[in-house]
DNA sequence: CAGCATCCTAAGAGATACTG
DNA sequence: CAGTATCTCTTAGGATGCTG
Protein backbone atom coordinates (compact mmCIF):
# COMPACT_ATOMS: atom_id res chain seq x y z
CA UNK A 1 0.00 0.00 0.00
CA UNK A 2 -0.30 3.06 -0.12
CA UNK A 3 0.00 6.92 -0.22
CA UNK A 4 -2.39 9.35 0.75
CA UNK A 5 -5.34 7.57 2.46
CA UNK A 6 -8.55 7.02 0.73
CA UNK A 7 -11.09 8.31 3.56
CA UNK A 8 -13.47 5.27 3.09
CA UNK A 9 -15.43 3.26 2.42
CA UNK A 10 -13.92 0.69 4.23
CA UNK A 11 -15.14 -2.89 4.89
CA UNK A 12 -14.29 -2.54 8.91
CA UNK A 13 -12.06 -1.34 11.52
CA UNK A 14 -9.15 -2.92 10.76
CA UNK A 15 -9.09 -1.70 7.07
CA UNK A 16 -9.69 1.89 8.45
CA UNK A 17 -6.73 1.50 10.96
CA UNK A 18 -4.56 -0.33 8.18
CA UNK A 19 -5.32 2.74 5.67
CA UNK A 20 -3.76 5.43 8.06
CA UNK A 21 -0.57 2.84 8.72
CA UNK A 22 -0.10 2.48 4.68
CA UNK A 23 3.13 3.49 3.34
CA UNK A 24 6.18 1.72 4.53
CA UNK A 25 7.33 3.74 7.58
CA UNK A 26 4.44 5.43 9.13
CA UNK A 27 4.37 2.81 11.85
CA UNK A 28 8.11 3.15 12.61
CA UNK A 29 7.69 7.15 12.44
CA UNK A 30 4.60 6.38 14.84
CA UNK A 31 7.30 4.86 16.84
CA UNK A 32 10.57 7.02 17.03
CA UNK A 33 7.92 9.57 18.11
CA UNK A 34 6.65 7.79 20.88
CA UNK A 35 10.05 6.98 22.12
CA UNK A 36 11.22 10.14 21.77
CA UNK A 37 8.19 12.37 22.09
CA UNK A 38 9.34 14.90 19.94
CA UNK A 39 11.49 14.77 17.59
CA UNK A 40 13.11 17.47 14.26
CA UNK A 41 12.93 16.59 10.68
CA UNK A 42 16.49 15.00 10.37
CA UNK A 43 16.53 13.20 13.47
CA UNK A 44 13.85 11.81 12.45
CA UNK A 45 15.55 10.51 9.04
CA UNK A 46 18.60 9.38 11.47
CA UNK A 47 16.42 7.33 12.96
CA UNK A 48 14.82 5.76 9.68
CA UNK A 49 17.85 4.46 7.90
CA UNK A 50 17.07 4.35 4.18
CA UNK A 51 13.89 6.75 4.10
CA UNK A 52 14.36 9.14 1.21
CA UNK A 53 13.20 12.83 1.96
CA UNK A 54 10.67 12.95 -0.22
CA UNK A 55 8.90 10.01 1.79
CA UNK A 56 9.62 10.97 5.39
CA UNK A 57 7.91 14.52 4.32
CA UNK A 58 4.84 12.65 2.68
CA UNK A 59 4.29 10.63 5.23
CA UNK A 60 4.62 12.99 8.10
CA UNK A 61 2.32 15.65 6.24
CA UNK A 62 -0.35 12.41 5.85
CA UNK A 63 -0.02 11.43 9.29
CA UNK A 64 -0.19 15.55 10.05
CA UNK A 65 -3.70 15.37 8.30
CA UNK A 66 -5.12 12.23 9.86
CA UNK A 67 -4.26 14.02 12.90
CA UNK A 68 -1.42 11.69 14.53
CA UNK A 69 1.32 13.96 13.98
CA UNK A 70 1.72 17.43 15.57
CA UNK A 71 4.19 19.73 13.06
CA UNK A 72 5.55 22.92 14.97
CA UNK A 73 7.76 25.12 13.07
CA UNK A 74 9.67 27.65 14.69
CA UNK A 75 10.37 30.94 12.52
CA UNK A 76 14.07 31.05 13.20
CA UNK A 77 17.10 31.08 11.29
CA UNK A 78 18.33 28.20 10.30
CA UNK A 79 14.41 27.10 10.57
CA UNK A 80 13.50 24.50 12.76
CA UNK A 81 10.42 21.91 12.53
CA UNK A 82 9.63 19.66 15.13
CA UNK A 83 7.09 16.53 15.12
CA UNK A 84 5.31 14.89 18.03
CA UNK A 85 2.62 13.23 18.46
CA UNK A 86 -1.48 14.27 19.23
CA UNK A 87 -3.39 12.21 21.53
CA UNK A 88 -4.99 10.48 18.38
CA UNK A 89 -1.47 9.45 17.54
CA UNK A 90 -0.53 7.48 20.76
CA UNK A 91 -3.97 5.77 20.87
CA UNK A 92 -3.12 3.87 17.80
CA UNK A 93 0.50 2.89 19.01
CA UNK A 94 -1.00 1.63 22.41
CA UNK A 95 -3.45 0.21 19.87
CA UNK A 96 -0.67 -1.10 18.14
CA UNK A 97 1.01 -2.56 20.68
CA UNK A 98 -0.32 -6.43 20.64
CA UNK A 99 0.62 -6.43 16.94
CA UNK A 100 4.28 -5.35 17.72
CA UNK A 101 4.38 -8.73 20.25
CA UNK A 102 3.13 -11.03 17.72
CA UNK A 103 5.36 -10.01 15.11
CA UNK A 104 8.41 -10.14 17.25
CA UNK A 105 7.24 -13.38 18.12
CA UNK A 106 7.18 -14.31 14.56
CA UNK A 107 10.39 -12.98 14.24
CA UNK A 108 12.02 -14.97 16.68
CA UNK A 109 9.71 -18.00 15.72
CA UNK A 110 10.33 -17.84 12.05
CA UNK A 111 14.21 -16.58 12.79
CA UNK A 112 13.99 -13.86 10.83
CA UNK A 113 16.49 -10.99 10.48
CA UNK A 114 16.42 -7.51 12.05
CA UNK A 115 18.25 -4.28 11.03
CA UNK A 116 21.35 -3.75 12.98
CA UNK A 117 20.16 -0.22 14.79
CA UNK A 118 23.80 -0.24 16.69
CA UNK A 119 25.73 1.99 13.67
CA UNK A 120 22.92 4.26 13.19
CA UNK A 121 21.26 4.82 16.68
CA UNK A 122 20.34 8.44 17.65
CA UNK A 123 22.57 9.34 20.37
CA UNK B 1 3.81 -3.13 1.53
CA UNK B 2 2.75 -5.75 -0.73
CA UNK B 3 3.06 -8.71 -2.08
CA UNK B 4 4.90 -11.34 -1.01
CA UNK B 5 6.10 -11.14 2.95
CA UNK B 6 9.87 -10.36 2.06
CA UNK B 7 11.17 -12.19 5.23
CA UNK B 8 13.14 -9.15 6.78
CA UNK B 9 15.13 -7.66 7.88
CA UNK B 10 12.47 -5.83 9.91
CA UNK B 11 13.12 -2.70 12.20
CA UNK B 12 10.91 -4.25 14.55
CA UNK B 13 7.74 -6.39 15.89
CA UNK B 14 5.30 -4.24 13.88
CA UNK B 15 7.19 -4.28 10.81
CA UNK B 16 7.33 -7.86 10.59
CA UNK B 17 3.45 -8.06 11.08
CA UNK B 18 2.55 -5.30 8.82
CA UNK B 19 4.48 -6.82 6.11
CA UNK B 20 2.67 -10.24 6.74
CA UNK B 21 -0.72 -7.77 6.43
CA UNK B 22 0.70 -6.61 3.15
CA UNK B 23 -1.80 -6.89 0.50
CA UNK B 24 -5.04 -5.22 -0.17
CA UNK B 25 -7.13 -8.20 1.37
CA UNK B 26 -5.20 -10.27 3.76
CA UNK B 27 -6.91 -8.03 6.80
CA UNK B 28 -10.58 -9.11 5.26
CA UNK B 29 -9.32 -12.67 5.09
CA UNK B 30 -8.75 -12.91 8.15
CA UNK B 31 -11.68 -11.82 9.64
CA UNK B 32 -13.81 -13.46 7.32
CA UNK B 33 -12.13 -16.95 7.96
CA UNK B 34 -12.17 -16.12 11.58
CA UNK B 35 -15.89 -15.10 11.24
CA UNK B 36 -16.61 -18.32 9.80
CA UNK B 37 -14.45 -20.58 10.72
CA UNK B 38 -14.51 -22.23 7.85
CA UNK B 39 -14.43 -21.42 3.75
CA UNK B 40 -14.37 -22.35 0.40
CA UNK B 41 -12.86 -20.20 -2.70
CA UNK B 42 -15.70 -18.85 -4.25
CA UNK B 43 -17.61 -18.40 -0.16
CA UNK B 44 -14.96 -16.32 0.29
CA UNK B 45 -14.92 -14.40 -3.16
CA UNK B 46 -18.54 -13.55 -2.28
CA UNK B 47 -17.26 -11.74 0.81
CA UNK B 48 -14.50 -9.86 -0.53
CA UNK B 49 -17.30 -8.04 -3.30
CA UNK B 50 -14.37 -6.46 -5.41
CA UNK B 51 -11.44 -8.70 -5.03
CA UNK B 52 -10.53 -10.63 -8.31
CA UNK B 53 -9.80 -13.92 -8.48
CA UNK B 54 -5.88 -13.45 -9.13
CA UNK B 55 -5.12 -11.13 -5.86
CA UNK B 56 -7.34 -13.51 -3.83
CA UNK B 57 -5.41 -16.78 -4.92
CA UNK B 58 -2.06 -14.77 -4.80
CA UNK B 59 -2.67 -13.72 -1.66
CA UNK B 60 -4.21 -16.95 0.21
CA UNK B 61 -1.07 -18.53 -1.01
CA UNK B 62 1.17 -16.33 0.43
CA UNK B 63 -0.93 -16.58 3.76
CA UNK B 64 -0.88 -20.63 3.50
CA UNK B 65 3.34 -19.84 3.37
CA UNK B 66 3.49 -17.88 6.37
CA UNK B 67 1.52 -20.17 8.07
CA UNK B 68 -1.68 -18.61 8.91
CA UNK B 69 -4.07 -19.76 6.72
CA UNK B 70 -4.37 -24.14 5.98
CA UNK B 71 -5.74 -25.08 2.65
CA UNK B 72 -7.56 -28.71 2.67
CA UNK B 73 -8.44 -29.83 -0.94
CA UNK B 74 -10.61 -32.69 -1.41
CA UNK B 75 -10.15 -35.03 -4.36
CA UNK B 76 -13.84 -34.91 -5.83
CA UNK B 77 -15.55 -33.61 -8.95
CA UNK B 78 -16.52 -30.95 -8.78
CA UNK B 79 -13.36 -29.90 -6.88
CA UNK B 80 -13.13 -28.29 -3.79
CA UNK B 81 -10.90 -26.57 -1.51
CA UNK B 82 -11.34 -25.48 2.03
CA UNK B 83 -9.57 -22.68 4.13
CA UNK B 84 -9.39 -22.54 7.46
CA UNK B 85 -6.99 -20.63 10.10
CA UNK B 86 -4.17 -21.96 11.62
CA UNK B 87 -3.43 -21.27 15.89
CA UNK B 88 -0.95 -18.80 14.18
CA UNK B 89 -3.49 -17.05 11.78
CA UNK B 90 -6.12 -16.66 14.67
CA UNK B 91 -3.04 -15.34 17.35
CA UNK B 92 -2.53 -13.02 14.50
CA UNK B 93 -6.43 -11.86 14.13
CA UNK B 94 -6.34 -11.49 18.17
CA UNK B 95 -3.54 -9.54 18.01
CA UNK B 96 -5.17 -7.24 15.65
CA UNK B 97 -8.39 -6.66 17.64
CA UNK B 98 -7.21 -3.73 19.12
CA UNK B 99 -6.31 -2.04 16.14
CA UNK B 100 -9.58 -2.84 14.40
CA UNK B 101 -11.22 -1.06 17.85
CA UNK B 102 -9.17 2.06 16.94
CA UNK B 103 -10.56 1.39 13.66
CA UNK B 104 -13.60 1.51 13.94
CA UNK B 105 -13.47 4.29 16.12
CA UNK B 106 -11.51 6.82 13.71
CA UNK B 107 -14.57 5.57 11.65
CA UNK B 108 -17.31 7.17 13.89
CA UNK B 109 -14.82 9.91 14.81
CA UNK B 110 -14.40 11.40 11.67
CA UNK B 111 -17.45 10.26 9.77
CA UNK B 112 -15.98 7.81 7.58
CA UNK B 113 -17.84 5.94 4.85
CA UNK B 114 -18.46 1.70 5.29
CA UNK B 115 -18.82 -0.38 2.56
CA UNK B 116 -22.40 -1.94 2.46
CA UNK B 117 -22.86 -5.26 3.10
CA UNK B 118 -26.22 -5.74 3.31
CA UNK B 119 -26.94 -6.48 -0.59
CA UNK B 120 -23.85 -9.06 -0.82
CA UNK B 121 -24.26 -10.92 2.54
CA UNK B 122 -23.28 -14.67 2.77
CA UNK B 123 -25.67 -16.53 3.79
C1' DC C 1 17.80 23.03 7.94
C1' DA C 2 13.75 21.59 6.00
C1' DG C 3 11.56 21.11 2.17
C1' DC C 4 9.44 21.08 -2.82
C1' DA C 5 9.65 19.78 -7.91
C1' DT C 6 10.75 16.54 -11.31
C1' DC C 7 11.78 12.35 -13.37
C1' DC C 8 11.90 7.33 -13.37
C1' DT C 9 10.97 2.29 -12.36
C1' DA C 10 9.49 -1.73 -10.05
C1' DA C 11 5.94 -3.78 -8.11
C1' DG C 12 1.02 -4.02 -6.86
C1' DA C 13 -3.22 -4.67 -8.65
C1' DG C 14 -7.11 -5.28 -12.17
C1' DA C 15 -9.24 -7.43 -16.52
C1' DT C 16 -9.64 -11.05 -19.50
C1' DA C 17 -9.21 -15.59 -21.33
C1' DC C 18 -8.23 -20.34 -20.75
C1' DT C 19 -7.69 -25.21 -18.12
C1' DG C 20 -7.67 -29.66 -14.99
C1' DC D 1 -15.22 -25.24 -9.07
C1' DA D 2 -10.93 -23.52 -8.45
C1' DG D 3 -7.78 -22.06 -10.20
C1' DT D 4 -3.48 -20.63 -13.90
C1' DA D 5 -1.55 -17.41 -17.66
C1' DT D 6 -1.00 -12.93 -19.79
C1' DC D 7 -1.58 -8.32 -20.48
C1' DT D 8 -2.05 -3.88 -19.04
C1' DC D 9 -2.48 0.21 -15.79
C1' DT D 10 -1.58 2.61 -11.67
C1' DT D 11 1.05 4.00 -7.97
C1' DA D 12 4.32 3.68 -4.20
C1' DG D 13 8.59 4.80 -3.71
C1' DG D 14 13.52 6.15 -4.94
C1' DA D 15 17.16 9.55 -7.05
C1' DT D 16 18.50 13.98 -8.03
C1' DG D 17 18.61 18.92 -8.00
C1' DC D 18 16.90 23.40 -6.34
C1' DT D 19 14.98 26.94 -2.76
C1' DG D 20 13.33 29.93 1.39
Amino acid sequence: MSGAPRSGPYFCGIDAALDVLGGKWKALILWELEAHGTRRFAQLRRGLPGVSEKMLTQHLREMEQDGLVRREVFAEVPPRVEYSLTDHGRSLNAALAPLGEWGTNRISRDGLAVVDHSATATR
